[in-house]
DNA sequence: AAAGTAATATGATTTGAATCATACTGAAGA
DNA sequence: TCTTCAGTATGATTCAAATCATATTACTTT
């Protein structure tokens, strides 16, 4: 597992001491491009975290229209409620050739129930990703696409810690994060370049003018 | 606290035995009609069930659009998450006179971390609420509001074990619950009228034709 | 019973984003 | 190197739902 410092997502606040125990019992995978990890059924095998690449967890409509749920690079983890499912209930699909920890559910279990201080970190991290998907619920029913952006960017920024962003993914790929069509996502981007807030040039951003980036997300 | 068979939500699949133990540590509060219990940025003071009443958890952006997340009726807990945060992010509000119980966060962190079985629960608990919350944001990005309504009054007829549903709250309330405007909410209802799929009346709705329904789910 | 308010209902209009269409560009593969 | 394909980019058009406007009906509350 990497060191911390290159974990992200909310796994990271996991303790190092439990991250260690977890390296245990991880079992190598990997993965090509395109493939696919899990579909919705599928008996959940546990939860994964990204040693290299990068994996969409999408969910799809009966039509086809997919919205990403998450996209999860290097050191985040997915699939964090599975090992309490019977099921997995969305797509997990590698958007580059990868390689994955797998931590298998009863060996998980086995773990987190049989250490309070663990199973108290765990129903933290749990409770966090609650407010995290309540907010984001909030912010694709409410917010413009351009405050979408923003607010996606501005969190990059807080993140990376700095104003020049690496993009996790092609731009194409933040569309449908961010519950747009690639198309409007384009058209929004260029906008925000045309008011000088931020400059895209291939897989990196630059934010020119964060007040106003912020301003826009309000 | 009310019969498990009052119950309603996810709240309902913990063990009766924590639930008592729950009860022990109660506080009841009482709300009036409109009153709100806290909004985003109060410092958490636990979570709640309902014992009489109804509550509404929503969020809101700045210029005012609100989006109800949550409607928690008779026997049913919301701000579950809350006693792993140090604040609430979004608001409640009573929308009948109501009567609640407070779970404080301090007493109940005390139990849940004090006992594996219980925190083995509760960790299932969040994890069907994050798989619940990630199903939600797929319902609401990519199905239209005929689906959503259709898919709502299904939910409900399962939960009520009944063809006749007894709308928890004035059908105002439940467009803000599917993510959509109200006028669009009458509209969309009458279209499932007409259809022949349902009937409203009052604060009731007859299911008259639940395959057709569960087709347009789809 | 009257008055006032909240909920239900619908019509007309606007609008933002999806869709459809097409082109350009740059990276990867043959 | 040439070809191919994925990603980037924009224009034109459509469309579904929000918004604005206004009634009507059903509850409270006095």
């Amino acid at each position: 597992m990497e060191a911390a410092g290159k974990m992200a997502g909310i796994f990271t606040q996991l303790s190092p001491e439990y991250r260690q125990q977890l390296e245990q019992i991880a079992v190598e995978i990997g993965l090509k491009k395109g493939q696919h990890l899990f579909a919705p059924g599928d008996p959940s095998r546990g939860f994964y975290v990204v040693q290299e690449g990068a994996v969409r967890i999408y969910g799809m409509s009966l039509q086809g229209k997919e919205i990403t749920q998450e996209i999860a690079g290097q050191g985040s983890a997915f699939a964090l409620a599975s090992p309490f499912s019977a099921t997995y209930h969305c797509f997990a699909e590698a958007l580059a050739d990868s390689r994955l920890y797998l931590i298998k559910k009863e060996e998980f279990l086995d773990l987190v129930t049989g250490d309070l201080k663990f199973a108290a970190e765990w129903m933290r991290l749990l409770s966090q990703m609650v407010i995290q998907l309540r907010r984001r619920l909030v912010d694709l029913t409410l917010r413009t696409p351009k405050a979408r952006i923003a607010s996606y960017l501005l969190l990059l920024s807080e993140m990376q810690n700095s104003q020049t962003l690496t993009l996790p993914v092609p731009r194409k790929e933040l569309a449908t994060l961010l519950g747009m069509t690639h198309e409007t996502f384009y058209r929004t981007a260029k906008d925000l370049e045309n008011e000088g807030l931020v400059k895209f040039s291939g897989h990196t951003a630059a934010i020119m003018n964060q007040d106003l980036l912020a301003q826009i997300v309000e």
